[in-house]
DNA sequence: AAGAATGATTGCCA
DNA sequence: TGGCAATCATTCTT
């Protein structure tokens, strides 16, 4: 280009160095001549825009080399000067949206728009710390979970990048074309910042719907991460049968102890998810729990519907007890469950105790601790299997048989288990009876 | 598809 | 705080 762009600041206000212009004109024919001139200018100024490209860039060229386009330049300058200043109000700087504040915040304590990678995870870890469960079950919706998660991380960070890109070559190319138009029309500095101030809240307005969006598909992603609490997986085979076994083997006493409870959440390898209360100082053996509470509660709703159920598990725990015990004491008959009385037999060859010393990894230390319980399982197991002798003669006690063992009148589980000697044809195993009586 | 089974949740109580 | 009862929501079975 072979002249300098008029910037406003560059130019002074009014007629100063302008001769013949602005200045008073005694002749009048002089003054005429000047007016048609200028009028032609003006013409040539509006139609430009009719012309084709080529045309009007040498019309441009030509009223630029005008000798009358200084002048009228500084006349546009002093129009525009105080417009400048009556627009100059109207421009006040907006207070921060507080929409867009809370966006920032949310994406920044979602770990989207946070430091790279370490706020995804904690943010993963905090919406699996809502969920309450931390099993190592869970990893694998931690990990779906951090996926997607930073799946949404980088498609905000490009789009937000595409944005400010955007956004600058735009700012670029409007301050080019303002640059440009400086040589026909005078632009002040202000102007120029406001139209970038312009141009910057556009697409700031675009970005909030980009923020927007990123958090209502976080907040999608984390509710239904959330919302995976509930849904349900069904056990195993395996857990279910280790779950049963431990409970009708304990039918009188179907409360497991917290150790007992973890033991069985490891050895059914039991997804832990547990949502009742934050504070539950421990979170491995809820599923358990549920499993307990549900199964009590629908067994003495229908026990009947149960009773199979029973009498299996009580007739396979029986077996293993009957041939462990043979094993263990030739005198102890599998046919005479009376004679487990003794505690010699029930220290190895109890369901229960067997069944955990077999199932668990640490048998050993659990065993200790339910030595109690131990004895009452046995209680159990043999009265399923007097049971399932029908070893019953009388109505009240066939009547029994399938009953709940050591539910109690008002539908709850006793602490002793059921008299046994009532329903006993055989002399019974007082001796145990009486040991778990507490 | 309907109903049963089942794991999870919630509110209440002792 | 643990358990019960009712209920929800999903999965399994028929």
């Amino acid at each position: 280009m072979d002249e300098q762009p008029r910037l406003m600041h560059s130019h002074g206000v009014g007629m100063a160095g302008h001769p013949g212009l602005g200045q008073h004109m005694p002749d009048g024919t002089e003054g005429e001549g000047r007016k048609q001139d200028i009028g032609d200018i003006l013409q040539q100024i509006m139609t430009i825009t009719d012309q084709s490209l080529d045309e009007a860039q040498a019309r441009k060229h030509a009223l630029n080399c005008h000798r009358m386009k200084p002048a009228l330049f500084n006349v546009l300058c002093e129009i525009k000067e105080k417009t400048v200043l009556s627009i100059r109000g109207a421009q006040e700087e907006e207070p921060p949206d507080p929409q867009l504040m809370r966006l920032d915040n949310m994406l920044l304590a979602e770990g989207v728009s946070g430091p790279e990678k370490g706020g995804g995870s904690a943010a993963a870890a905090a919406a699996a710390a809502a969920a309450g469960g931390a099993g190592a079950d869970n990893s694998a919706e931690h990990s779906d979970y951090r996926a997607k998660l930073s799946q949404i991380r980088q498609i905000y960070h490009t789009e937000l990048e595409k944005y400010e890109q955007a956004c600058n070559e735009f700012t670029t190319h409007v301050m080019n074309l303002l640059r440009e138009q400086s040589r026909t029309r005078p632009i002040s500095p202000k102007e120029i910042e406001r139209m970038v101030g312009i141009i910057h809240r556009k697409f700031s307005s675009i970005q909030m719907q980009l923020k927007q969006s990123t958090c209502e598909a976080v907040m999608i992603l984390r509710s239904r991460f959330l919302d995976a609490r509930r849904k349900r997986r069904n056990f195993n085979k395996q857990a279910t049968e280790i779950l049963n076994e431990y409970f009708y083997s304990h039918l009188s006493n179907p409360y497991p102890s917290e150790e007992a409870k973890e033991e069985l959440a490891k050895k059914c390898s039991i997804t832990v998810s547990q949502v009742r209360s934050l504070n539950n100082k421990t979170t491995t053996s809820n599923s358990v729990s549920n499993w307990f509470g549900n199964k009590r509660i629908r067994y003495k709703k229908n026990i009947g519907k149960f009773q199979e159920e029973a009498n299996m598990y009580a007739a396979r725990t029986a077996v293993t007890a009957a041939s462990a015990s043979a094993q263990g004491s030739q005198a102890n008959s599998p046919s005479t469950p009376n004679s487990a009385g003794s505690a010699a037999s029930f220290n190895m060859s109890n369901s229960g105790d067997l069944f955990m010393s077999v199932q668990s990894l640490n048998g050993d230390s659990y065993q200790g601790a339910q030595v109690g319980a131990n004895i009452q399982s046995q209680v159990d197991t043999l009265r399923h299997v007097i049971s399932q002798a029908g070893g019953y003669s009388d109505s009240l006690a066939a009547s029994q048989i399938y009953s709940p063992q050591g539910i109690n009148a008002n539908g709850g589980w006793q602490d002793a288990p059921t008299p046994s000697s009532v329903t006993s044809p055989t002399e019974g195993p007082g001796s145990v009876h009486s040991d778990t009586s507490n």
